[in-house]
DNA sequence: AAAACCGTTTGTGTCAGATCAAATTGCTGG
DNA sequence: CCAGCAATTTGATCTGACACAAACGGTTTT
């Protein structure tokens, strides 16, 4: 409903006994309303937990973006998850995080501590429906890494950037009369972009020129990008 | 500790309230034990549910080997997991499930009504770190997807099916004197493995040829092949 | 304002894996 | 045991993405 709640993970609907993660945040009881518990900040590129480190607390993201990220150990890097405002990170079903949690832009986040979770049947289910929701979006991104090209991954990406689009089933074309655009944030670098498409800097690059080239997108500045035709980069997804 | 519980997922150890999803089912009491209720047989290749079903009912896998998959319009398929005895699937954060659940063997499952699961903070637990077995799982795919070699992945597949090995930090190299050597059913065909591996089913048989070759691996029979070298395989996963 | 820097774009050659096309093996039922 | 079909393997070629290198553009430093 409220657009700026919109991101590609917002696909739950009300029907559920929860709204879910993304919706929830926004009103005054989510996680948050029954715990009045510590804040934290942080600025862009600053990690919050290493992969390895003793997973004690979760989070929500409350204003930012922020990844999760892999590293083999000859350097390479798979982003395997990026968060949003509402988004919670810091699960572990052992005792250590599997992953390291990065900022990408400035952050600010909710702190729980595990205990205060496992002993509150009403977090537990609040935090149930965030897993399925990360989890549906893993599956998606699932499929973008073992089977899409190269094309079909940024135009993925940037239509998940696309409230309300997109998704499953999408919206599809907007009514007559309404502009077929948008401008969107990307919040990340393209070496980060291509590390979360499993791509290099160079090819996301190149895909970013083409769409530039035959007039789908603008870039504006960066890390902004106008997309002046957001049907014609849905064509380009491999879901339609 | 059971041997035959030790498929790739059985990373989880015993300080948490609950074991998990892996081993908790060979206890009387998993999530079976609390429940009576009803079993379903499968076939191999029979679809349990496709995606886009309604989604009302969760199943644990009891005997046998299933997977998850979801497909383009155009017919490219991705297998997103694969489920051995002891997981759960069926999970929906929306009404409909995500991807299309298929037998790869016979199969034997515990059925449970949604309801008694979301009603049951016990059964909410439980069903909790299944789904954090999994995340891990699935960013550990991710990483496999996005950044591997089909060397790696191969392999990488191969080492998921030796208990207690491949794992994060892996056992190592078994003690002195014990055979460094185990026989695997991987109870996909050659299509299916490339689906999950995000391969072609040439360049898996190509794979599998090499190693071959270079004597790590006997295939027995098409779908149960002998590693004779574990290390020599790990090695070859890129985790190391 | 010039210099240094960093992220990005663009150009060129290469290669891993895809595609297309047999050949081979393995399994099933008569 | 053999015929027939399906799955797998192997071979030849092609190509999309990678690797390396150089140029560009925006921002910060001095």
């Amino acid at each position: 409903m409220v657009s700026a709640t919109l991101t590609k993970h917002s696909d739950l609907d009300g029907q559920a006994p929860f709204k879910g993660c993304q919706e929830n945040f926004k009103q005054p009881e989510g996680l948050v309303g029954k715990n009045p518990g510590r804040k934290q900040r942080l600025s862009a590129h600053d990690v919050l937990f290493y992969e390895g480190d003793k997973a004690e607390r979760l989070y929500e993201v409350m204003r930012g973006v922020m990844m999760l990220y892999k590293l083999l150990p000859d350097g390479r890097r798979q982003v395997v998850y990026i968060l949003r405002e509402g988004d919670m990170l810091g699960f572990s079903n052992r005792d250590f995080f599997d992953c390291t949690a990065e900022a990408l832009t400035e952050v600010e986040l909710q702190v729980f501590e595990s205990r205060e979770i496992s002993t509150s049947p009403m977090m537990q289910h609040y935090v149930n429906r965030c897993l399925l929701s990360q989890m549906e979006n893993l599956h998606e991104h699932t499929v973008l890494l073992g089977r899409k090209s190269a094309l079909e991954r940024v135009s993925t990406f940037l239509m998940g950037l696309v409230p309300n689009r997109g998704g499953h089933g999408c919206a599809g074309p907007v009514e007559e009369g309404k502009p077929d655009t948008r401008t969107v944030e990307l919040s990340m670098t393209r070496q980060e972009i291509a590390d979360y498409l499993g791509l290099t800097i160079e090819t996301v690059s190149r895909v970013i020129s083409q769409l530039k080239r035959r007039g789908l997108i603008k870039v504006e500045k960066q890390d902004s990008i106008h997309i002046s035709h957001i049907c014609g980069i849905c064509q380009l997804t491999g879901m339609h």
